[in-house]
DNA sequence: TTGTACGCGTTATCAT
DNA sequence: ATGATAACGCGTACAA
């Protein structure tokens, strides 16, 4: 990539011009402009954007810091996060990181690239950061907090998605219903867990979580309690569920019905016939964006989960 | 962030010799060093990568290009790039990209930012480019050709793979085979389809091949075809295909074998009985990494895929 | 209409 | 042992 001095020189001016003539500034002369033009297009130039940054502190790029250990969903709200960035005129800056070593250093990185802020996905809830690294980036932090100041945490009603799925289910029938969940202790799974648990007190009936349960574990679980509906911590989670029942000859939804949670569009596309609770990805997304954009904090309680009904739930 | 300028005023010193000290160069009282170094750390200072890479050429950003459309494969192919090119020093900057447009562009900035080199998955196959676009930035392509100097294409024998697939599947037993793929018109997907319908015939069989079939299309050619097996064009397809199945009431070994093609290791997370052909990403990443860092072009035939046995396919 | 000078942050070199 | 200076590429302010 040729500079804009370069191009000076290859158009027999000085720089002043050549960015007179890029910026359509006045006090240039026709001709030398179309000569300066055309020699841009010739050259393919592009002003260096690190350059631009350099001089007037002008931060257009934000970072973003996805487990590399990689979930369909993490890639979708990226994606979800760049179209609401873009919508502001903020481009978008994917690592991806491995443990929590990387993830520091990383955020060190976007940290020296004077990043406009940085949006994560942390390696662990309540993780912690010393409060220099986010003095003058602020911090988008997604399914887990980061515990540093600047930072916001852009989440939905956890608990409250854990609760309407009892509450779903029991309206379809169902009495006897397990959380599958994960042994990881992220924040939307320990939120969601506890909403069914209290859920299901209040109701008088007996929850079941299964923490990471094997096909066999799973398969028995079901047996053992009789269950009728399984209610999955993750979309994935639930299209793992209704394998193994499949494989262990029980139909889905005839003989037991599976309710998932995220409903992000490639897992779907994927799954297409999956009932499931819809994580307000978009809106979360949308806000984010707008905090690290214009500093707007998000008004009002935090975003519901909503009740994506397919094939999957029956009522018996 | 602290620039070096504020560290030496903040220290009562130059920039040079803060220079000298971060450097671990010689001419610095051991004091004054060790002053520095405190305040460093105090502020979380980092030099500014932008400003660096500015002064001296030196060029250790690589950029990624994946379309926004996420597939799994696609993110675990990035991890796998990021892997290998860090081995080398070099680090990887992903942006997710939506349509011919927006490769272009993002392409474009990434030549502005004088990155090393880029590696893509261009949204189709025998993409063209300009020329001067890549002149100081090698291109490595995955999944889908660019036209353009300066570019490398970085694939497995895929023509081999609907071969081997056929090759395997027969020697189990099977005879009406369908290949289950997608009217996108990607490179590999065309080669596969085309090794398997050779194969096929030099076999005497009958190949059936099937583009982007909904549930029921799919269901209907199974049973008019009296298929026992399915060879998938990749492991998605694959995982429909099963489900598509099941809800027909087949079983999956029992009734039809599935053979998918992949093996990435966020799917096989989520379908971990899938009998597939393993996409050979760690050597072509490495590749790539090499090519990308030192110039090293790779020498010898293109890797195969090595088939992974496991529960999809049966013995008839 | 056009050229020149300055500074963003970093680092290497030269001078003190 | 330390300070001053120049250069990377860009854009703005000011001088010609």
């Amino acid at each position: 990539m040729i500079s804009s001095l370069e191009l000076a020189r290859l158009c027999g001016v000085s720089q002043g011009t050549v960015d007179r003539a890029l910026h359509d500034r006045p006090g240039v002369n026709a001709d030398t402009r179309q000569r300066i033009l055309d020699a841009v297009a010739a050259h393919g130039y592009r002003p260096h954007p690190g350059a631009q940054e350099l001089l007037h502190g002008r931060r257009v790029t934000v970072g973003a810091l996805a487990p590399a250990v990689t979930q369909v969903f993490f890639m979708d709200l990226l994606h979800e996060l760049k179209t609401a960035l873009a919508v502001r005129g903020l481009r978008l800056s994917v690592t991806p990181y491995d443990g929590e070593v990387e993830f520091r250093d990383a955020l060190a990185e976007f940290a020296a690239r004077r990043v406009r802020g940085v949006c994560v996905i942390p390696p662990t809830d309540r993780f912690l950061l010393p409060d220099e690294l986010t003095e003058d980036m602020p911090l988008a932090c997604f399914l887990n907090r980061c515990e540093v100041r600047n930072s916001r945490f852009f989440a939905p009603d956890e608990r409250r998605a854990g609760r309407d799925a009892v509450t779903f289910l029991v309206s379809r029938g169902h009495r006897r219903i397990l959380h599958v969940t994960s042994v990881r202790q992220a924040y939307g799974i320990v939120e969601r867990a506890a909403g069914y648990t209290a859920e299901m007190k209040a109701r008088k009936l007996k929850p079941v979580v299964l923490a990471s349960p094997d096909d066999a574990a799973l398969a028995d679980a079901v047996r053992r309690e009789e269950a009728t509906a399984l209610f999955c911590m993750n979309d994935e989670r639930a299209l793992r569920a209704i394998r193994t029942l499949n494989r262990a000859g029980r139909s889905v939804p005839g003989e037991v019905s599976v309710l998932g949670l995220d409903n992000s569009p490639t897992f779907i596309r994927l799954c297409p016939d999956l009932t499931t609770l819809a994580w307000p990805m978009a809106t979360l997304a949308g806000q984010a964006a707008a905090w690290l954009a214009a500093g707007e904090i998000p008004a009002g309680q935090p975003p519901f989960l909503t009740l994506v009904e397919r094939e999957t739930v029956n009522h018996v």
